[in-house]
DNA sequence: GCCAACGTTGGC
DNA sequence: GCCAACGTTGGC
């Protein structure tokens, strides 16, 4: 099994959609760049997730998700009316992928990223030392570093309230 | 293949 | 809104 932290803009996906979305996955598409699509493409279903909430005013991990599938196929590549549509990609020859993941907890506040920071274990962590990439691998030690302060997990029955 | 210009991400 | 750090594009 793998770790992982994946970013997102919360207005466009963030933890609160997985809760309101359940058991049910949501897919993880709109990834546009090469590094970040390769990394997916390496998920695994079992894999674990961290969700990291960026652009916004609380900035930080803010809960753990679960992948579900296979990578497979973005559709939006396809889409021209999306935001996500890319014109050098055909069914032929598609250029990106994207994985359906789902909760597996929210945390009680969002780890800020001040905090991730301060942490020993982090100070080599891609999320640390490489802006700007959305899609990246942690190792089993960043991973626990992070785990830890996050907290109680609220299961999504419990996030619903 | 090089590199300047431009666009995007994302923290502050 | 600013800007640093990158990635991408396109001329040559």
């Amino acid at each position: 099994m793998n770790y992982w932290l994946v970013k997102s803009e919360p207005d466009e996906c963030g933890i609160d959609d997985f809760v309101a979305s359940g058991d049910k996955p949501i897919r993880w598409d709109g990834i546009r760049n090469y590094q970040a699509r390769n990394f997916l493409r390496a998920m695994k279903p079992g894999d674990q997730v961290l969700l990291y909430h960026s652009s916004c005013k609380q900035i930080g991990v803010a809960g753990v998700l679960e992948v579900v599938t296979e990578p497979y196929v973005d559709p939006l590549q396809f889409e021209p009316g999306s935001d996500y549509y890319d014109a050098k990609a055909s069914t032929d020859k598609p250029k990106w992928s994207a994985v359906d993941m789902r909760l597996v907890g929210k945390a009680g506040q969002v780890l800020p990223l001040a905090t991730l920071k301060q942490l020993s274990a982090l100070q080599t962590c891609v999320l640390l030392t490489r802006p700007r990439l959305s899609v990246m691998p942690l190792t089993e030690d960043e991973w626990q570093a992070i785990i830890k302060p996050l907290g109680h997990l609220q299961l999504f029955s419990e996030a619903k309230g």
